[in-house]
DNA sequence: CGTAGCTTGTGAACGATTTCACAAGCCACG
DNA sequence: CGTGGCTTGTGAAATCGTTCACAAGCTACG
């Protein structure tokens, strides 16, 4: 199979998403189109995203809705019990600890640390936070599939190379660090605050895009 | 000027972010070489990046580092003082009235709304929730820069169109929903249940991809 | 004041992704 | 069972973003 874009896997679960709600609607097949206009693309793209993984539609008919939703959920790997460990339970990490939606879609919060001894002990969602004086060891215990980083920007790379020793080998990172991590490592960054200065920046620049 | 695509404003803003850790560990000058290890991309990307822009360096010698940080908080619009609304005071949404970053970013939370008559009334941090009862005219009155939303999906939509319909031209979306909003508006879309999906698409397609 | 050594700024080449356009194929209906 | 209408799957073209490579230009130092 020839490598697939980050953009493509994206939206591969943008389309999941969507489907979600075409099955819940009674939809029984769905076009290339009608998933384009949901997800704000072009029934092009949709089609070639899914022809990357095979021939799933019925030409003059479209998608079987619950068909496509098993193609992509096992492509995705949704459905699984991926278990998840959370690093730093500040006020981001405390409220993903409690965000249902995570549960809902197979992911499993097994473990919760801080390095701030006031919130040790505490519960969050039935699970005791764990200190990190042990950290590599009770991770390598723990067995996560994923790591959810919501810890300072100086702790991010000292964190990162401890789940990776540990086995950990998919990252979530919401601290503004640039990880390095080996090969066969998968991070993802989410940076709420560059997410805020895009929109900035459109706002700052708008007026000038309009005499164009 | 000509467009600039929106992954170079977004290592802007990560660029952004680097120089003040060169700041503060007291360095004066920096070069594109520098900015890119820490970013995780090539000096010719960085020098690409900011030449669109201006030529904010000295051949020779790098960036000097105050200047660029006081460039790039120009381009990006950092530093004034932008209104926020947040709708939707669940658990995401709490946290992000809740979170400080925001505050030393300039992002100012002037309202809060929630559908939930249970939550309306409370505070969180100072500011009380109000119901969504009254709210385009509400939205109105606050004069927001930016909505942010953290809603069901199926509240997304209207959500967005009466923020629109108030004047809100930024978006930062968390609802799992492509917004249709017209031109002159800028969405950008957080879905935590995409970037798990991309997160356990690649540890489920990683053993594959070391057979090529 | 001249030269050696760096680092920027930027066209041009390259690579990746998106869009186009159309043949292939399926369904429905008469 | 044949035809019309619709939608997929996919090479080819176009667009967009990244990397290369080097001339231009500044600093430092003798």
């Amino acid at each position: 199979m020839k490598r697939i874009a980050e953009s493509s896997v994206r939206r591969l679960s943008l389309y999941l998403r969507y489907l979600e709600g075409f099955a819940a609607r009674g939809h029984l097949t769905v076009s290339s189109e009608e998933l384009a206009t949901s997800g704000g693309t072009t029934s092009a793209q949709v089609r070639k995203d899914l022809s990357s993984f095979g021939s799933f539609g019925t030409r003059g008919l479209g998608y079987t809705v619950p068909e496509l939703m098993t193609q992509l959920r096992e492509i995705l790997g949704v459905g699984r019990d991926w278990r998840v460990v959370i690093v730093g339970a500040g006020k981001i990490g405390a409220a993903l600890a409690q965000y249902h939606g995570f549960r809902q879609h197979g992911f499993h919060v097994v473990g919760i640390f801080d390095a701030n001894k006031t919130r040790v002990g505490q519960l969050l969602e039935g699970i005791k936070i764990r200190d990190t004086a042990h950290f590599e060891r009770d991770v390598r215990t723990l067995k996560p599939h994923i790591g959810i980083m919501t810890v300072p920007a100086e702790a991010a790379q000292p964190t990162a190379h401890k789940l990776v020793k540990a086995g950990v080998r998919a990252i979530l990172n919401f601290a503004p660090a640039n990880l390095q991590v080996p090969d066969g490592v998968t991070v993802r960054n989410v940076n709420m605050a560059s997410e805020l200065e895009v929109l900035t920046y459109s706002l700052v620049h708008q007026e000038h895009e309009k005499h164009e």
